[in-house]
DNA sequence: GCAGTTTGTTCGGGAGAACCAAACAATTAT
DNA sequence: ATAATTGTTTGGTTCTCCCGAACAAACTGC
């Protein structure tokens, strides 16, 4: 089961690699800060910053220090790398036209549901997701919807790595009730986040999947409880969800 | 002059960041190659691999590294705390429309121009930059309208930093050429590229400055020279242009 | 299917660098 | 002006990063 044990890592990489998350929550930050923060002296987080400076991965005005423009450059690659970025927006900026409501499009990595897209739609609810945001996938329809086509084995090690986090009373949070509902996913075809993650939100969620069977991400509309009832929740958004899914599965291929 | 000594770095962040940078240019890549492009053993640059791995800034897909996901994230926070994103993308939509051609905008950062936003008009040349995109600014039209709005000792640090390369016989290659350029777009009020980094190829730009003075970007056009000459290119576009720069300026306080 | 080659992984040991602590300089607050 | 805080620099020591080599696994060619 259990690899002998954890491979080597590389501290002071780490620390580099901390300096920049702090920076992701904070805007700016000193010296001082980062070295309480970080639990290192102030000598060595100022030599870490002038390497981080110097290869350009943050910048420095007066005292404090922040990200810099690099990680537009490195994101854009990433995106592009995707290959299939432009047909979900196009097609989820529809769904969203047609259902009024938020559109969004998550894929998979490291057992996390990332965002890539969403579009909002005439009546569309906030929502603090952006681009890039890692969500728990237990508890949301895009990430249900993901796992119900990976294998079992793969969802069983990332239960073990994120755990079943409650939020609401909805929320699934047993091992065996999330692989029920998993099968269920399967056989209805879509997933439903019947406010498991906030309460007053419902979502429906639609598996995007490559012609050799694995998953690619899913998309899914969301919206207050209050419009996410009665046939419309139940046959018209599901249905406009799977045709968008199928669609973007459809754009892929010849992209 | 000169600071006494350059200040410490640590290597190994540095060697981090060089596999970082290799698989921005290559997209995948294996320890062996890795080792080999970065001089590092192969021992030493899997605990790097592994380090990143960990800490979500790669993924691994069978023995092939790539960059992950979360620089989607990182490109969007810094995306966001620019604040003026949105401004700026809304109004050169506006002036790619209006003007048929590329509309562009730049900012500058460690002594390069970075491109934050592109809009296609009708007609629009290809071009190569996308966003993010890092360009040396005494070649451009956008970089030298930020030049020229930069102090003057600033732009003697670029200028030391970079160099100043020709791509073209039109280039600016001498210290003093690119000061008086400078001068001239100060009272001319817009900056011109005349295939001066890419042959066949015509911009105009100008800058955008915050109420304080401090110049916040540029904003250009480009178009092939057949359509970028006569009366369309010495008053109908810079007008455009500056007409945008304003417009972004002013927007931006109310935002 | 089997030897040969390449690539990934593990590990001991030594050299060097990352880290700390403390002193100094610069900036801000009182 | 003085005190307090923060940033910068520097020696010295411990620990870790790195190398090299051995091992394992995957791929190649025959």
């Amino acid at each position: 089961m259990e690899k002998s044990e954890s491979p080597r890592t590389v501290e002071a990489v780490e620390t580099a690699l901390g300096i920049i998350e702090y920076l992701q929550r904070e805007e700016q930050a000193g010296v001082t800060e980062l070295a309480n923060e970080l639990g290192r002296s102030k000598g060595t987080i100022h030599s870490h910053l002038a390497t981080l400076v110097q290869s350009d991965y943050l910048t420095k005005k007066g005292s404090k220090y922040r990200l810099s423009l690099r990680y537009l450059e490195l994101g854009e690659t990433v995106k592009d790398r995707l290959g299939y970025y432009g047909v979900i927006a196009d097609e989820l900026d529809d769904l969203a036209k047609e259902s009024g409501e938020l559109a969004q499009f998550a894929t998979e990595e490291h057992g996390m549901a990332v965002y890539l897209y969403k579009a909002r739609g005439e009546k569309a609810v906030e929502s603090a997701s952006t681009i890039g945001k890692r969500e728990y996938p237990h508890c949301i329809s895009l990430g249900k919807a993901i796992l119900a086509h990976l294998p079992r084995k793969r969802v069983g090690a990332i239960i073990d790595r994120n755990g079943l986090k409650a939020y609401t009373p909805q929320t699934i949070t047993t091992r065996e009730a999330l692989f029920d509902e998993l099968e269920t996913i399967r056989e209805r075809g879509y997933a439903i986040d019947n406010e498991e993650k906030i309460k007053g939100l419902k979502c429906i969620a639609a598996p995007v999947t490559s012609p050799n069977g694995d998953v690619l991400g899913a998309v899914s509309v969301s919206g207050p409880s209050s419009r996410m009832q009665g046939k419309r929740f139940e046959e018209e958004l599901p249905q406009m969800v799977t045709r968008s899914a199928n669609v973007i599965e459809i754009n892929i291929q010849f992209s």
